[in-house]
RNA sequence: GCGAGUGUCGCCAAGCGGUUAAGGCCCCGGAUUGUGGUUCCGGUAUUCGUGGGUUCGAUUCCCAUCACUCGCCCCA
């Protein structure tokens, strides 16, 4: 038997009314709030991936679906903020005003060990506006992510944001963390030695609790809560919680948080949910400016997110597919074809008995199918030319002409 | 890449060295070619993830392997 390669799934028609349920709200808030959608291919040239996600990334370096056509590299996209800034750049969508705001959804791909809430293709919803460098353009996308997931039901989530700051007070931060570890690097996880050389602020993320006791120490704690941020990322920062602020959205600011793709600079921010496992991220997001340029096209701010879909799903309660209108009972098979095909095309979700062997079983399906009517359609209804409507829950039953059946049901 | 757990029908499972491999759900057929999901009767695993080994005998014990699940890492 070929089953499903390991990490991939199959969504069954027990689960997809949640899929078109989320899928609805999604469209509905982003378009309010005039996002437009953009659908880039799933697979792009590998070098996109190198360059816009980061080689220093775990992402790039061990989890792409790599391969080779006529000495071309290709990748599954795993992830969709560097193939939407490319249709940007490629389109150049710098000569709309700005801001261009963008949001998408479909499958993204990723070679890891599967887990609670984590498989190999899975599906992202995101955002991503460019062309403003405000913090009310970080405020609205962050208001945009939680009024989706009120939008959904989802209430009770934690939202945490920090700020990396610019290029600049990276570096220097950057260099104060360095000095502040460097007593103790050989203390510190295989992980984090390495992560000390090629990309130093990632060992905050570090979820080792070695680690994090090193790391509480009071050195460091000092370079951590230093004013390593420039003013002007400060005060950006600073607008920002007050936007927040004034929308009413709660949110606790975790100077650890880094985020671990390299595009990022400023504001950077993450939902959780508590009900989820040990992957409890269900939105990461954050701002990247100079993603645009490094990817070749002309300066532009930018800020976007992503919510992993499959955690969505775990973390609403079940949708109830819509019902049948209407179960057709009947042995002329001629007669069901045409009947079903005159109630939907009038709109009314109809099926119908193809097997047609007796009245007792057709009812049987009729009831099974959890349909509102029995339409019922036999031998003594044909001659008459009447059709008998029984109302399933009431039991109530009425014979009337072919012509009335839609205001009975209706 | 590393660590742990689990594999008996479509689903939930019992059996743990000798059974004809329970039971329940779902599905199918009949009682029942014009009216109800109930009820009753019947049907559905030559085989226990796969391959070896131990044994007179293995679903049961041992080894390997595969798959799934959970965790680390990382991320959404």
């Amino acid at each position: 038997m070929i089953t499903a390669q390991k990490g991939t799934k199959d969504i069954l028609a027990d689960e997809i009314a949640k899929w078109h349920f989320v899928e609805n709200a999604m469209r509905e808030v982003f378009e309010k709030a005039n996002y437009k959608e953009i659908r880039t291919p799933i697979f792009e040239a590998t070098e996109l991936f190198a360059r816009g996600v980061g080689d220093s990334t775990d992402i790039v370096n061990k989890e792409m679906y790599t391969f080779d056509q006529k000495g071309r590299s290709l990748t599954l996209r795993p992830e969709n903020t560097a193939g939407v800034v490319r249709a940007y750049i490629e389109h150049g969508m710098h000569r709309i005003s700005p801001p261009v705001k963008l949001y998408y959804k479909g499958p993204m791909f990723r070679y890891e060990r599967p887990q609670a809430g984590r498989q190999r293709q899975f599906h992202q919803v995101g955002v991503e506006v460019f062309g403003v460098d405000a913090p009310s353009c970080d405020a609205e996308v962050i208001s945009t992510a939680i009024a989706f997931l009120n939008k959904i039901g989802l209430n009770d989530l934690e939202l945490e944001i920090n700020s990396l700051g610019c290029e600049k007070c990276r570096a220097n931060f950057r260099e104060k963390l360095k000095e502040a570890v460097k007593p103790m690097l050989e203390k510190f996880c295989d992980d984090c030695k390495m992560r000390y050389e090629k990309n130093p602020l990632r060992m905050l993320d570090c979820k080792s609790p070695e680690c994090q006791s090193y790391l509480a120490t009071e050195a460091v704690q000092n370079a951590i809560n230093s004013d390593f941020i420039c003013e002007d990322c400060q005060e950006h920062f600073e607008k920002l919680k007050g936007y927040l602020d004034a929308l009413g959205i709660k949110y606790n600011v975790n100077r650890l948080l880094v985020r671990g793709l390299d595009y990022y600079n400023r504001t950077v921010f993450e939902i959780k949910s508590n009900s989820l496992g040990s992957q409890n991220a269900v939105c990461g997001g954050g701002r990247y400016d100079s993603l645009v340029t490094t990817l070749g096209g002309q300066p532009t701010a930018a800020v976007g997110w992503a919510m992993g879909m499959e955690r969505l799903m775990a973390l609403i309660p079940d949708v109830n597919a819509s019902s049948l209108d209407a179960y057709i009972v009947c042995q002329d098979l001629n007669e069901s074809l045409k009947l079903a095909k005159y109630l939907r095309n009038n709109g009314l979700k109809t099926e119908f008995d193809m097997q047609g062997k007796n009245f007792s079983k057709g009812f049987e399906k009729a009831l099974k199918s959890g349909a509102r009517f029995a339409v019922i359609l036999g031998e003594d209804e044909i001659k008459a030319g009447k059709v008998t409507i029984k109302n399933l829950t009431s039991k109530e039953q009425v014979t009337v002409n072919k012509e009335d059946i839609l205001t009975q049901i209706i």
